[in-house]
DNA sequence: CCAAAAGTGTTGAAGTTACACCCATGC
DNA sequence: GCATGGGTGTAACTTCAACACTTTTGG
């Protein structure tokens, strides 16, 4: 591997993607339509490419997510690496890749990132490769390209993890929101059903919010009180260790 | 890249391994001594290679802590993929590389993976490029080779993340054991004291062991009553999806 | 009889679960 | 006035944390 270029593409690396979103409503993920090229048809995909030869990996999943999506500013958490020297091989992936890469024989492996947001606050704008994009229902999701379906899956899992093991991140709530909002999220998350009070007890004996002087306005039924995220309470949570571990 | 032969070396990719021995007192890594080559003195690391380029990566990693440490049959968990550009620039390691690898200026981007075993059941036998192989104290670790300090702790904090999310495998237990090794067992990985009756309560509440109709002989003080695991107990526990987040 | 580690119970505090009705608003 | 989702309290139960002394063995 003689020189290495800035820009010289990683034939073997890449970076994907997994950007759930969240409307407050039901939980969904970013997908690309990947562009179709002669004989195959176009198809839904994670955001993902190959990283530069210089590039720290972290840093290629952001750029990647940018060049496809336009999302930026996104705090990405790795899931982990896929290397099934299978992964490409599918047929209709095979003849994209003939068509796109330059090196399309590669076997590739792909470190996949995942993040949670506020759909609300991004509004993905399709480039490159990608010809357009999308924030789809988790539950819809057919099949995938390449093996994003089985990346979603893990990424999936990870959240679930994270979501029971640790105070969520604020980077996901918008400033103001109710607790209804946030219980539903709970609940689109894990998949289940949580007691309502039980919940709103919780989330304000942990304090990670507080109530504002502010209520829903327009609403026909009982205006619910806003909520803002404590990000104070939420660092020292975080810093001083949770632990379930109970002895 | 035109032919993927089976034992084509990928010159990108490797796989590191990060096994923790436990030996009912304290907590080791296994690692291997690099061997020396001209002018770069002989150093510790973590056994790991490059994996082939039809290798599933998983695959790859239990081969290469084969052939480096003669250990076989452990169960590999991800850590994760480390890639950051420089992870290989340090000047030995570039040095060490120089001497050994067909392609050392390549960048490199490792997949780490982890396990926990009873230290007492494997007898590390270095060979390959591996001068010895040792379990050493993780509290002893001074510099290691690479990143690979930094791999152990990310390796760590995955350990304590599972032990006290689920259940201990059964894997790393020898077939008879007392309550006061297992209970050093997780003071060892948690790195804090645990309240010993409490910590008896807890285990045999869980009833992932049960007591056998044997005890300590020959030792100087009240013999202790051998346990052992219960497979089924565990497997039920795991399948149902233990779940830490109370509603 | 001494040293060493094994083993054992209780209590108060905190957290969890389950459950049903009234409230404020727009239309 | 009705439909809609917002908001609230309590009791039974389970789990957790903290704490000190007796037991059994070898030497």
């Amino acid at each position: 591997m003689q020189s290495k270029n800035k820009h010289e593409v990683n034939p073997r690396i890449s970076a994907d993607c997994v950007i759930f979103g969240f409307d407050f409503n039901q939980l969904r993920v970013l997908l690309i339509e990947r562009s179709a090229v002669e004989n195959v048809p176009s198809m839904m995909a994670l955001p993902g490419d190959l990283i530069y030869e210089e590039e720290n990996i972290d840093t290629a999943a952001s750029r990647v997510l940018k060049e496809l999506t336009g999302l930026e500013e996104i705090y990405l958490e790795q899931v982990g690496a896929f290397g099934d020297p299978d992964r490409l091989n599918k047929k209709n992936d095979q003849l994209w890749l003939k068509a796109v890469r330059q090196d399309p024989d590669a076997r590739v492996i792909t470190i996949a990132y995942y993040s949670l947001v506020n759909l609300d606050n991004y509004s993905p704008q399709a480039s490159s490769f990608a010809k357009s994009a999308t924030w789809m229902l988790v539950d819809d999701i057919q099949e995938l390209a390449f093996d994003h379906a089985e990346i979603v899956k893990a990424a999936l899992k990870k959240l679930k993890d994270k979501i029971i093991t640790q105070p969520i991140g604020f980077n996901l709530l918008p400033e103001k929101f109710t607790l209804s909002q946030l219980h539903r999220l709970y609940e689109s998350i894990l998949g289940r059903d949580l007691d309502k009070r039980n919940f709103r007890r919780k989330m304000l004996k942990l304090k990670l919010v507080e109530s504002l002087d502010e209520k829903q306005e327009g609403v026909p039924h009982k205006p619910s009180q806003y909520f803002k995220f404590n990000e104070e309470n939420y660092n020292k949570l975080i810093e001083n260790g949770y632990d379930n571990f109970g002895f």
